[in-house]
Parts: C-alpha cells; structure tokens; sequence
DNA sequence: ACCGCTCCATAGGCGAGAGCTATCGAGTCG
DNA sequence: CGACTCGATAGCTCTCGCCTATGGAGCGGT
C-alpha cells in the first residue's frame, strides 16, 4: 500500500472517473488505472465496479474511502506539523538563566527574538547556576545562560563563554559618595546590601572580600534581585551588581566603577552535549551570541575569554 | 512520504537504536538509515539526534511519532476491513423476494448460506415483484428473487432463470375431494381463496382463469401467504400455489396437480447490470442457483428456460 | 596508548516498479 | 454505421529502495 495509490483512490470515488481523476492527481490515465489495480491485488478485492461511465465503490472500496481520507490527511498533518516547526512558526524554547542575566541581558534579546519568530513559545526559568545545570541535564531546559565555572562541572554539558562583565558599585545618592575608584578593600567596615544564597553574584563578592583579608557587613541580606536595588536606593548600604543590571537599574543610583583589576564575571550559555538542541533553541543561542558581540563592541563589555 | 519511512521512523524511536530497529523491521542498517535521511530532507527537519548510544527524537520527530503510529494503525485496519470483506468473514447481503419463495425456497437456502459464512449478515426484504424491481434499480437492494416475466422490464438490471415451479391447487381435507388432476376450467364456480393485489400469483392464477373463459370467485381475498394458507385449511375455499409452498404447508391439506399444461412460474435472480454485486452478493447468488438445480432434479421442478 | 568492538554513514550496483506514450477494444450516440 | 469516449493493455525508461562492502568515529579493555 502506497500513499499515491490511497490519493489516486480517493480521487476516482470522488470523481467517479478515471480519466477525470488521472487529471485531478496529474498523471496520466494509465498509472492511475494501473495504481488502482495494483492495489485491489494487495488487498484481495475490487474496489471499484467498472461499468462504462458509471464508476462505483465496491463494498469494500466503501469500506476503504473513510480510512484512506484519514490516512492521507494525518500525512498531511504531519507534513506541515514539523514544517512549521522546522521553520521556527512554532516551537517552544525552555532557557534557564540566573536572575541578574534575566534583569540585565534577557529584555532585550527575548523581544529581538519573539519580533523575530513570533510563533515560538518563549519559558524562563529564572534560578541559580546550579539549578539550572541540574534541569538542563534532566532535559526541563533546553539551554541556559550561566555563570562560570559551573559549580558542578560534567561532560554532559557543554558551554560557550559570550561575554565578561564587570560588576560596579551601587549606592543611594543620598549616602556618602564612596571614593572613586573605589577597591574591594574600601568596602570593609562599609555597610553592604547582600542577594540571598544562590546568587553567584553573592558568592563572587564574598570571595572578592575574602580574598581582599576581610568579612564585608551586610545590613540586609536575602532579597531578590530587584529588592536589594531597592534597599540600596533606600540608602541600607552599598551592593555589587554587574555593568547592565545597574545601567538599567535607573535613576536614584550612583553608580561607582571598581578600580582594577575589580570584579569580573564570564557569563556563558550552557546546553547539553549528546543532544542537539531543538532549531528553535538553536537560533535563540545565536541570537544570544550576537547580542553579546554588540554588548562586547558597544556597551565596553569585554570578549569571552578562551572556552573552559 | 512512505509508509515504509513511517514504519522505519517508529522502530528507530522505539528501539533507539538504528541496527536494531534494522533487525526489528527486517531490512539491512543501511537501507534504513538512507530511509530515515530521506524522510527527513523530505521533512525539512531531522528527526532523530544521533549521539552515540543516546539515539533520541528531536522535537520535530516527537510531532510526527503519534500521527506515524495512527497512520500506521489505521493502514493496517484498513488492509484488515477490505480482506475480511474479501473473505466473506463479514457483510451484508440485501436480498428481495417473493412472500412465496420467502416461504417456499429460502429458509433452506439461508441457512446453508449462513451456515457457510456466519459473518455475512442477512437482509431480507419481503415484497411484490413491482417493488423489488425498484428497490434493486434503487440499490437498496443486492439481489432478488423475482417471478418472470418482469412487470418493468429494464436494461438496467440483469436477470438470470432459477428453475420453474408448477403451481398446484390446495384445499382442505374436510373440503369436498376436487377432481384429480384438475384442470383450470374446472375451478370456475368454485369458491377460492386469492391473495392481496401485489401477489404476481394473483396475476398469474387470474390471467389463466381469464384465458379460460371465466371469472374467478373469491370467498375471501387480501390475505398474505399464511393467512391464505389458513383461510383454505379452515374450509373457506381452494387456493392456488407453488408446489413447494404446498408441501411445507404440512398436514391439513389436500394438494391436487393441475392437468397439463397446467400453471408454471418462472423464478428468476435479478442484480443491477451495471454494478457488480458485492462478493457475498455473488456468493448467496451461486448457493441459490446450487439450490435450484438441486431442487430441479430431486423435487421435480423443471429446469430454467432459456435467459431472457 | 593502542587495539578491537560497536554502530551509524557512505558508496556502488542491481532489480522492482511507477511513470510515460501509443494503442486496443468495448460501449454509446448521432 | 462511423465517430467518439473511456478504461485496459503493452512496452519502454528511469527512478529509487534494497543489498553488500567499507569507512570512520567513539568507547572500553588490557
């Protein structure tokens, strides 16, 4: 059984002619004639009663028409099913990424990309690095935006460095204007506003602190992201966020660079090795990709380093 | 797009695995894998991601698998329904008849039919030869059994001799013992039973009372072929009908032969001439012929005349 | 580190079959 | 009775699905 044969069967009970219905299909009358008898030999019966100018379904052709309309439509569906996936008109792509990446980055890139391919489902998960590494090898994302290195580095994932940025002070305008530059060390004994466990940003800083010989002092500590901006703009202590997420951030913030070397942070997106990615997933990454190089060149972030 | 690239498609995605699927569908690894690209550049988008080891479907493959397997399912029910058509394991006969040959010759021929080919399901409909002949043309109807000469003879349907039937004269046993053999001016005068208008046996026993030279006289008339039956067996007057209606009449009646010429029918088989009959159709047709030549040589009846 | 094993992809050849054109033969109509 | 219609048949070409043989990449054992 061939799907032509299914088609030049539908198209002689609709017409109820062969010629006819060798037109409807585009071939010529004898294919068709032989289709129709090559399959009334695989399944044993006539399908047709050929009386001269009055064509007419056998009783098993009857039983035959319903299932070779479904049979043909569902390969119709199928065709255009994963055509439309295939050319981005639907999809859905799952990407992970951490809460100042979601703050900082993600707006504009996710509003490229849906202006881009507006059929195609956009989820976010928003979490810490090592959730997301987690849900990316148990195969809940389909790509995630993390920050390196990973906290459990493996094999079965794969990462691509898109950019560095470097973090930058924030305190209210209201609150002492801090040296600038201002070095880690300046922040000792300074009242600090601290992300609850699992930022990356808080074990960064705190490591920079450590590193700098002191336990910086947190006044409040805990918050989501978009809260400790808050606290910091209510003048409860300075906080360490990167470049974008306190350019974007707005007004009532002075912003204060760190003197070199600073702090710095590779951001890298992360997907699994043994599986490729969906399309749809795919072309995000190399939107994705893009932006970083214009953030690289435009906004002084700097070049990913070599590829860990 | 074929069936055997579904087929192919879905043992990949249930093994996960292309040598095995291979085996699973009875073709080398190659040939299936060349399948499987060609579905796939048909598609426009791969199905499978091939890690090694890790064989998984992509999203485009997770949309077709469940209308595959439909597809599949529903080529084999299809390839089922038209083979069991094919082999009489099931259908529908709609056969027309006679209240005389509904009385007379089917019940043995139906049942060996049916005893032949359980699955076929019987219709019978009991009917004037006027009505059969236009619910035949109408094809509501497969086959009938009609009395010869047609009363609207047509192109349109095809009429094959069964056997002729010698009509016989039944009275009851109480009843004064009519002559024997009884010729058909012996009954004018005499009280007789007549079925309803629409019987081609009212036709037939009026028309050669009228060659005759009389009019017949009816006590009671109207009756179907039972009510007949019980009406001559109560006293009320002679009957007149087939031989093989007469002997499964049983006891209570006197059967008397007509002198010959006598009165004979004709009864014949009629289908479209222009649509083959269904296969079961053709089936019951050849048992009833069976039938009829068996009754032609051990019942007495006398073989069909030439086609008309 | 290397060898061998597994497993999918590629190459080349062969045969089936689906397509074509040309023609036949039966039935229909003016 | 001849022209016409329409499905079936014949003979051919060429695509394509199948095969075997081989390539090449990753993984495991010694």
């Amino acid at each position: 059984m061939q799907f032509q044969q299914l088609a030049y069967f539908v198209a002689v009970a609709d017409a109820r002619h062969f010629t006819r219905a060798a037109e409807a299909v585009h071939v010529s009358q004898p294919s068709l004639s032989q289709q129709i008898r090559t399959l009334e030999n695989e399944l044993g019966a006539p399908l047709f009663s050929r009386a001269r100018g009055n064509i007419t379904l056998t009783d098993a052709g009857e039983a035959l028409l319903p299932l070779a309309r479904r049979i043909l439509a569902d390969a119709d569906t199928a065709r255009h099913e994963v055509m439309e996936l295939a050319q981005l008109r639907r999809g859905r792509v799952r990407l992970g990424a951490p809460p100042s990446l979601c703050t900082g980055l993600l707006p504009d890139v996710l509003r490229e990309f849906h202006d881009r391919h507006p059929g195609i489902q956009l989820l976010v998960e928003e979490g810490g690095s090592h959730d997301l590494v987690r849900e990316l090898a148990r195969g809940s994302l389909d790509l995630a935006l993390v920050v390196l290195p990973l906290p459990t580095p493996s094999p079965a994932l794969t990462t691509v460095e898109l950019f560095q940025e470097d973090l930058v002070v924030v305190s209210s305008v209201d609150a002492e204007v801090p040296p600038t530059p201002l070095r880690i060390s300046d922040l000792a004994g300074r009242p600090m506003v601290m992300f609850r466990h699992g930022y990356d940003l808080r074990d960064l800083t705190l490591a920079a602190c450590r590193a700098a010989g002191f336990e910086p002092y947190f006044t409040v500590e805990g918050g989501e992201m978009d809260a400790v901006l808050g606290f910091v703009r209510a003048g409860l202590g300075l906080g360490v966020v990167p470049t974008m997420v306190a350019a974007r951030a707005g007004g009532e913030l002075r912003v204060t660079p760190l003197a070199r070397p600073g702090l710095r942070r590779t951001v890298a997106l992360a997907h699994r090795s043994d599986v490729a990615p969906p399309r749809a997933a795919r072309v995000l990454q190399d939107v994705l990709m893009t932006a970083a190089r214009r953030a690289v060149t435009s906004d002084g972030f700097r070049p990913a380093g070599p590829v860990t």
